[in-house]
RNA sequence: GGCCCAUUCGUCUAUCGGUUAGGACGCAAGAUUUUCAUUCUUGAAAGGGGAGUUCGAUUCUCCCAUGGGCUACCA
């Protein structure tokens, strides 16, 4: 390997959400680069005109915003090399598609869509290439002054690359070794169309990897098949010297049945597939994010990672200054990976247990607001340090902290059942008097109390105990009776008491 | 159809010719606990099939099967 600066970019087309494949290609490149020391450019494929959707570009910039992702130049971030919005380097396509077109590597064909279309419908397998395009009409079938003339007219053309047959293309990937393919398969691409005077995916994307010095390029596998083909035009502009090395990353599936994940999948499985709630502008569709279902970016970030990469070793949990430590392209799996999102639960079950009570509690606040409650910082703080390590979301944190915040209205069926026996209500009124005396109800003096009541009048513990937790409660559940009841305080512990002694008898 | 890529527990994966095939998620059981959850312990669970190469293949080669991707004037 050469020991120029390593440049990777991530290169969305802003066609709407960023899918969570997507999130984890610009992950996979943003590792490299800031382990190498290299850049992450940040670049618009917006040359279909046709598929533009308002507002994703902002979305994904948010995005990674939000996960942590950051990048050193492109769209937004400045930068030497830019403009790095494809609609706004036309003049630059042109002049490159010229070079092609001087140099004999391209011609221009006239043919319409519908007639290709009809050409494909006519000759099954129908390709456009050596074999075909002497039948065609083209720069190389018509005579120069009809060419002139068309194009003089107006006439619609596209510029398509001249592939030679029969020649053995040699991609080398990191991850996949040596690939080779015929040349003969390979199509006459469309590199450039008249009709919006911008160029397709391949030359742009060859052009401008070239001339912002792109040193890798790190993308997903359904861009394999399309490799050789860049290769050649590196080759057809003489940039071969400098081509950029390839690694492309196995796909993500999804979890059930077959197939690469779509953005479909996310609602019919019932978790997202982008990272930020979306809205599309066209359909009105809205689509959850992993940010509003409650994930840490932390969380998603180490997940993503080990999906499609591991460190060698039986490291799961990483934080992204360990991630860009550890990567290592080499080290990349080869095969799809079917999404898991159970793991994904996992991880931010860890992520939450990792952070401190205050910053979970924090988070946990505006859900309370939400629910109009109102408390002071440090009451929440001390419920989230108890119940924390419950749940897998923040947001889970409502439902199953919500007794200490607000009192039962009613007594769970089951547990009543189970729980309340035929002398609860007597044991709750003593209980409820014991503690009503007590002047310190801090919680290691009201346990010292209790226990020892209970210990002197000779009754069952679980019994009291199960008891006193269904009048706090309303159900079976919940930490230590004490941990309850000195965070209700005295008042709201007896006022829940004598109710449901009142409502259960 | 053609071309390319892949194939280890249900899932993510470790293994760079010799291992009782390891870990994690999920699942099950048990322990602890005043409940529930957590936690801890344990368990079930894998090399697609067939030929080679080799003293020996999960590991190397080939064939088949299966899965996936690509095959647009989309990226």
């Amino acid at each position: 390997m050469s020991e120029r600066r390593v440049r990777v970019r991530f290169a969305p087309s802003p066609t709407g959400a960023l899918h969570i494949g997507g999130v984890r290609t610009a992950l996979y490149n943003y590792l490299f680069a800031r382990q190498h020391g290299g850049d992450l450019v940040f670049r618009i494929e917006d040359t279909d005109s046709h598929r533009f959707v308002p507002g994703a570009e902002e979305y994904i910039l948010e995005s990674f915003k939000w996960l942590g992702i950051k990048f050193d130049e492109g769209v937004s971030f400045g930068g030497e090399y830019g403009p790095y919005r494809q609609s706004e380097r036309r003049d630059i396509y042109k002049k490159y598609v010229k070079v092609l077109l001087d140099n004999g590597k391209a011609y221009i064909a006239f043919d319409t869509p519908e007639e290709l279309e009809a050409k494909r419908k006519e000759i099954p397998n129908f390709q456009y290439d050596a074999s075909t395009r002497g039948t065609m009409r083209n720069s190389l079938t018509l005579p120069q002054e009809e060419v002139d003339r068309l194009i003089a007219e107006g006439k619609q053309y596209v510029v398509r690359f001249r592939i030679e047959p029969n020649e053995e293309v040699h991609v080398h990937d990191i991850i996949r070794g040596d690939v080779v393919i015929n040349s003969s398969i390979l199509d006459d691409k469309v590199l450039y169309k008249s009709a919006d005077e911008l160029p397709t995916y391949h030359l742009a994307n060859i052009v401008d990897d070239h001339l912002m010095e792109i040193s890798h390029v790190i993308r997903g596998e359904e861009w394999l098949p399309s490799a050789p083909l860049h290769v050649l035009l590196y080759r057809a502009f003489g940039w071969e010297d400098t081509m950029p090395e390839f690694a492309h990353l196995p796909l993500l599936l999804k979890p059930d049945g077959n197939g690469k994940l779509s953005k479909r999948d996310g609602d019919r499985l019932g978790f997202p597939v982008f990272p930020l709630e979306w809205h599309d502008p066209k359909t009105g569709e809205v689509s959850s994010g992993y940010r509003e279902s409650g994930y840490l970016p932390e969380a998603v970030i180490n997940f993503l990672a080990l999906l499609g990469w591991n460190p060698g070793n039986d490291q799961e949990i990483m934080s992204m200054d360990e991630l860009v430590k550890l990567f290592d392209l080499r080290r990349c799996s080869k095969a799809g990976a079917k999404f898991d999102y159970e793991k994904g639960k996992w991880f931010n079950h860890e992520y939450i247990l990792m952070k401190s009570d205050e910053e979970v509690a924090s988070m946990f606040m505006p859900i309370l607001k939400n629910h109009g409650i109102d408390v002071p910082m440090d009451k929440v703080v001390t419920v989230v340090g108890m119940m924390k390590g419950r749940v897998s979301f923040v947001n889970d944190l409502w439902e199953t902290c919500k007794f200490f915040f607000v009192a039962p209205v009613e007594y769970d069926e089951k547990t009543v059942k189970k729980r309340w026996k035929e002398d609860s209500a007597e044991r709750m009124t003593e209980l409820a008097d014991l503690l009503e005396a007590l002047d310190d109800f801090s919680l290691a003096h009201q346990e010292e109390v209790v226990m020892k009541w209970i210990e002197d009048k000779g009754y069952h513990l679980g019994n009291i105990m199960n008891a006193f937790r269904l009048t706090l409660v309303g159900e079976g559940k919940g930490p230590h009776m004490f941990d309850i009841s000195s965070v209700l305080g005295k008042e709201e512990t007896i006022r829940r008491m004598r109710r449901a002694i009142e409502v259960l008898k």
